[in-house]
RNA sequence: GAUUCCGUAGCUCAGUCGGUAGAGCAAUACACUUUUAAUGUAUGGGCCCUGGGUUCGAGUCCCAGCGGGAUCACCA
């Protein structure tokens, strides 16, 4: 019997290389190195700095005791010397390692046993050494002593590369999403893109705090979902006894705090909604929401434009950015375009003066689906979904929606029927909604009176009626303008990212069975 | 939820008309002290997603299930 049998017996459910790995931690244990030492390895350096930095003999002596820490990403077997790539945090970089350097003296052992037989790609090693230029001109480090600090018992899937051009890449998505953390060890420009998704939330944040505003917590559990028009996830809070609801949307909560004398407050809040799944929307996804005193929707136009510009330019160093087959510019200003002028410009109709029943003709016309259960805000929101949006590759604010389908939002100042409200659109996608504030409590409880007559009606989207926020804008709201970012499809835009499961580290899979 | 495509070694992928399971990388062993997708020689490694069915015989054909992708529906 051979010995891989052998050990297929001892093991059944580990691979030969598992269970060779598993052996080699053996062989370490019994040799007295710690595969997994508890003491701290001090570093004096990165991959990318000494990349950068290293200038041969111009400065050599800055470079002559390096002390760094990564995995093996790859190694190549000259014999008595190896060529190998470390990669840590910042980067990737070759180290070169003798046996003569590690084991000067006549026992050659450290190199040929430890070394060579116990030692793997996907180990993490910390290693000290010099800089040095190879022959072909590769900035290396040269290798006087090494330390085990984790040894990987699971091989690595093995990515190579040559001048850019990448063999073998793990393109199996399954395998991306639910194990990410190897995903993000061998595939370059995974970590780029996750990098620049925080690079983008700096940005914002730093636009949000010069310009004084305040970030805050809401409540992730609520009674009353509300501020949106979503299925929620429901839980149990045992100790209350009461039904509790994870938040679709944090509005609500933002605008208590304007009530309560904040004058710019703003939340990166983490919704969720008990909804479909697909390229452009996750269970659970990030809305920057903020809200401003004193302004109106005209003011959130412009502060949008500079905002994204400015964010733009910090995440990728220009405005423009390639999404599949298009290039976007978040360069301000954006063009402004009303929702009957954009339906009467890709449909050739005009509804701005029909009531529900021509507005319910026109979508027949259209071969638009026109359920019995929507009303006229519905409607029109379903002829721009249909027949408009897609058309809105460069940013676009579309203003000055129906009253209906805004429940939460002031009546136009000139426009009856219609409410001060505006969506941006990138890439054929919604990734902002903004208006100005209804804060008129008796309004707002009419508002919310129809969206409960719209839920009896069947519409299991309408809002419910949040009381404690009606006694909130009781106490006087002033005029104020809020706003809702989709972060996680912004991100996609400003990374040419097309699924949002590229720009979440671990997007929702259904669970792996285990048996 | 509906439709459709996919699932083969640790990874990337072949597998013809239904006839004993293949390659490269990775692994193991040997050679090689500046290589870089290192190279050369040899070896091992498979619940062909799972369960049924058809058949003398199924990775391959049929049915069901599981997992994933795409499109649609719902939505941001």
């Amino acid at each position: 019997m051979s010995p891989a049998k052998t050990r297929t017996m001892q093991a059944p459910s580990l691979s030969e290389q598992e269970v060779i790995r598993r052996e080699k931690l053996e062989s370490l244990k019994n040799a007295g190195i710690a595969p997994y030492p508890a003491a701290e390895f001090k570093v004096n350096q990165n991959a990318a700095a000494i990349k950068m930095g290293y200038k041969g003999d111009e400065n050599k002596s800055d470079y002559d005791k390096v002390s760094i820490a990564g995995r093996i990403m790859s190694i190549r077997d000259m014999g008595k010397a190896n060529f190998g790539v470390l990669q840590d945090a910042s980067g990737r970089i070759q180290f070169y390692i003798k046996q003569d350097d590690i084991c000067p003296q006549e026992d050659k052992s450290l190199y040929q046993q430890v070394w060579k037989k116990m030692i793997d790609i996907g180990d993490i090693i910390g290693i000290n050494g010099y800089v040095f230029t190879t022959k072909t001109g590769e900035t290396s480090i040269h290798v006087q002593s090494f330390t085990l600090l984790t040894k990987a018992l699971r091989p690595l899937p093995v990515v190579k590369e040559k001048e850019g051009e990448t063999f073998d890449e793990v393109t199996d998505v399954e395998f991306k999403y639910r194990q990410r953390y190897a995903d993000l060890i061998v595939n370059p420009g995974v970590k780029e893109v996750f990098l620049k998704r925080t690079k983008m939330n700096n940005a914002i944040r730093e636009f949000l705090n010069n310009h004084g505003a305040i970030e805050v917590d809401t409540p992730v559990l609520q009674s009353i979902p509300g501020g949106a028009a979503a299925r929620p996830f429901i839980t149990h809070h045992n100790a209350l006894d009461v039904p509790m609801y994870l938040r679709i949307a944090n509005e609500l909560y933002l605008k208590r705090l304007i009530v309560g004398g904040f004058d710019w407050v703003y939340e990166f809040s983490r919704n969720f909604r008990n909804e479909g799944m697909d390229r452009t929307h996750n269970p659970e996804f990030t809305i920057l929401e903020f809200y401003v005193a004193y302004k109106d929707y005209l003011w959130m136009m412009n502060t949008t434009e500079k905002l994204l510009e400015q964010t733009a330019m910090s995440v990728n160093g220009f405005t423009k950015s390639v999404v599949g087959n298009n290039t976007i510019d978040f360069k301000a200003p954006y063009q402004r375009v009303t929702i009957y002028d954009a339906i009467k410009e890709h449909t050739g109709i005009d509804i701005s003066g029909m009531d529900e029943e021509g507005i319910r003709n026109a979508c027949q016309q259209l071969g638009i689906h026109a359920d019995s259960k929507w009303g006229k805000g519905k409607l029109i929101d379903e002829i721009f979904g249909e027949k408009c949006e897609h058309h809105y590759i460069q940013p676009t604010f579309i203003i000055d929606y129906p009253e209906e389908m805004s429940p939460l939002t002031k009546k136009h100042r000139t426009s009856p029927g219609l409410v001060e409200r505006f969506e941006l659109i990138v890439n054929g996608k919604e990734i902002a909604n903004a208006y100005s504030e209804l804060n008129d409590p008796i309004d707002q409880r009419e508002r919310f009176e129809e969206q409960a007559r719209l839920m009896e009606r069947g519409d299991d989207e309408a809002m419910f009626i949040d009381y404690d926020f009606l006694r909130a804008l009781e106490y006087g709201m002033p005029p104020t303008s809020g706003i809702g970012f989709g972060i996680d499809r912004l991100c996609m835009l400003l990374t040419g990212q097309e699924s949002i499961q590229d720009v979440l580290l671990f997007p929702m899979m259904r669970p792996e069975k285990w048996d």
